[in-house]
DNA sequence: TCCTGGCACTCGGGCAGGGTGAGTGCCAAA
DNA sequence: TTTGGCACTCACCCTGCCCGAGTGCCAGGA
């Protein structure tokens, strides 16, 4: 167990090290912050934090750094989320009340986290398996080709086109249309497969069975499309900030933000509830082993219905990132309630 | 006038600076090259060249590097486009034949572009004011709140949600629906404000024609703006290979790419039909002067809806890239005509 | 037992100096 | 007009050097 004021020297290495963006020493630690005690005793906890392994030097002779153990000590006891300030919040709430559909929500969203936290940030899009359906509309495009519209209650509208076994009568259409909205119209995703079950049965001749049962494959392989789930990303210009030695650093992130596969998942690994940091090597995925990752979940109502974070140096500013995170994602969620 | 041994050095110069990445000498270009001719006479005209200012060197005792307007030079009359070779062209149709809506067709195109000329893509979506209307759909949300979804050509979906000063019925709703389709479908947008202009008239009701006049409203408004005009882009991460001294080169790049205006003036003042090649400081935003754009449009039709470019570093193999950006720009357009 | 001041040691970074080689410009001869 | 020769110029690299921040250790003091 650590003595309280070696994690007081934890602490100042830490605040000190984000701010300078250099190995910390002994006696600049002294005169930055009242420790009440002299060089020669920090040096001391120094070395313990050393062999703990929360601090590590880059070569000999040089101040000390915190390692990931140490920012994830740091993250979890000593470190609070800094509320915003006042005009930030404000700032929050001009940038996204003007949006005006869900991509210009989205897209203002990544923009403003990118801007408040100065790093790369990434929003997923409301997930289709978790809202429920506002809306279906069932187009003729040609007589034996419909096109599939979804409308789900976060505003996010996915579209199909399916060639029909046999043509599709009007009035046909109509009925399936009505007959389609008035059971699953509302609903959870989750809830439809058992709604629509019976739907073709209730056609008479066996065409028409036919093509409804492939609208409702069409419908319900939407629905599942998990690999759809699409995101946006935003200040990949505050990567060149990272550090000196970053074409090497840079390199693997941005290729890393790029595979969208590889931030959906980081993103999934969030908690449904609460926020997640993971710190360097605690990322699964290895490009991003010198980054750390804040995430968070948002929704329209009580549950998260997506998530979104920001991806920046593990020597980043934690207090201040996850308050910026949990507050926009606040605001969205209160957004998306709204529309 | 350049004298044809000349123009044959700017070009040998052009050709190995852009493999080496190094300022050429004029005894590795006679060794590399069969000019025919001694280092000797390759310095003079190379003292030729750059009096002319088509050639220069970094410093004294280096060798030459072209010049925005060598480059230029060596584009307009030295070089063609290289067709693809045929793996090239096999990976193009294999990557975008299983495109299933547009945003997988933006998508994949992005990330092909990119692979291929390994350089940073973007990609405009088929502009709305370019397209015509497939279907236009009225939705019921509340009794006077409805949703307007506009289904391109290009299979683009628009979705507005319109406050009615009344409630609407659900019989005028499908009437004006019916109405609205007869008349707009299958219609360019251009002509649109004409083709609906009487329509409030032919409802009998003040509190319908007001409705119907806030609908249309939205819907010209929807054609119109411009500003939703998106785009996407992928494989920032070759950025990466830019050069040795490339913080400073890669942040303004990043910062241009993100920032939509910037990017769309930039593919707007493509010339509507063929390719247009701009060479460093030819670029008007000034962040990416020492880079080059290489765009061209692309359509389902004869004429282009959109336009898809590269942005890479002067130092690029332009006929290699004008082949991948004219074969991917040909079979996109393919593509969108097909579905 | 813990803190403190002192001291010798380490090592990265910055600076100066010399050698190397690719490349140039100029000139006289073919 | 082309060519070979020649002197000259720098960027680059390697070396040796000093400096200073920072460390570990130790002995003395609260």
């Amino acid at each position: 167990m650590l003595s309280e004021r070696r994690l007081e020297v934890l602490r100042a290495i830490v605040q000190d090290y984000v701010g300078t963006e250099e190995p910390v020493g002994s006696k600049a630690l002294t005169e930055r912050h009242k420790l009440g005690v002299s060089p020669a005793t920090v040096r001391n906890d120094m070395a313990v934090l050393e062999e703990e392994g929360y601090i590590a030097q880059p070569h000999t002779s040089a101040g000390r750094i915190p390692t990931d153990k140490g920012y994830r000590l740091f993250v979890d006891r000593l470190a609070g989320v800094k509320p915003l300030s006042t005009p930030e919040r404000r700032a929050i709430h001009n940038f996204l009340d003007g949006a005006v559909d869900l991509d210009d929500v989205v897209g203002r969203t990544v923009r403003l986290l990118a801007q408040l936290t100065r790093q790369v940030a990434v929003v997923q899009y409301p997930s289709l398996t978790r809202s429920s359906i506002r809306h279906v509309e069932l187009l003729s495009l040609a007589p034996a080709r419909l096109m599939l519209v979804l409308i789900t209650d976060t505003g996010r509208v996915e579209q199909r086109v399916i060639d029909c076994p046999a043509p599709f009568g009007e009035t046909s259409l109509a009925d399936l249309r009505a007959r389609l909205n008035s059971r699953v119209g509302g609903r959870r995703f989750a809830d439809v497969p058992q709604l629509v079950q019976d739907l073709p049965e209730s056609f008479e001749e066996a065409e028409e069975r036919a093509t409804v049962s492939t609208v409702l494959a069409t419908l319900l392989e939407t629905l599942v499309e998990e690999h759809e789930e699409r995101l946006m990303i935003g200040g990949t210009a505050n990567l060149t900030r990272f550090g000196h030695d970053f074409p090497l650093t840079i390199r693997p992130v941005l290729e890393a933000l790029e595979e969208q596969v590889v931030l959906l998942k980081l993103l999934g690994e969030v908690k449904e509830s609460g926020m997640t940091v993971r710190i360097g090597h605690e990322n699964a995925y290895e490009g991003l082993n010198s980054t750390s990752v804040v995430s968070v979940g948002y929704g329209s109502g009580g549950e998260a219905v997506a998530k979104l974070g920001v991806v920046g140096p593990t020597r980043m500013d934690y207090p201040g990132t996850m308050g910026a995170v949990r507050a926009v994602a606040r605001y969205v969620g209160q957004i998306l309630a709204e529309s």
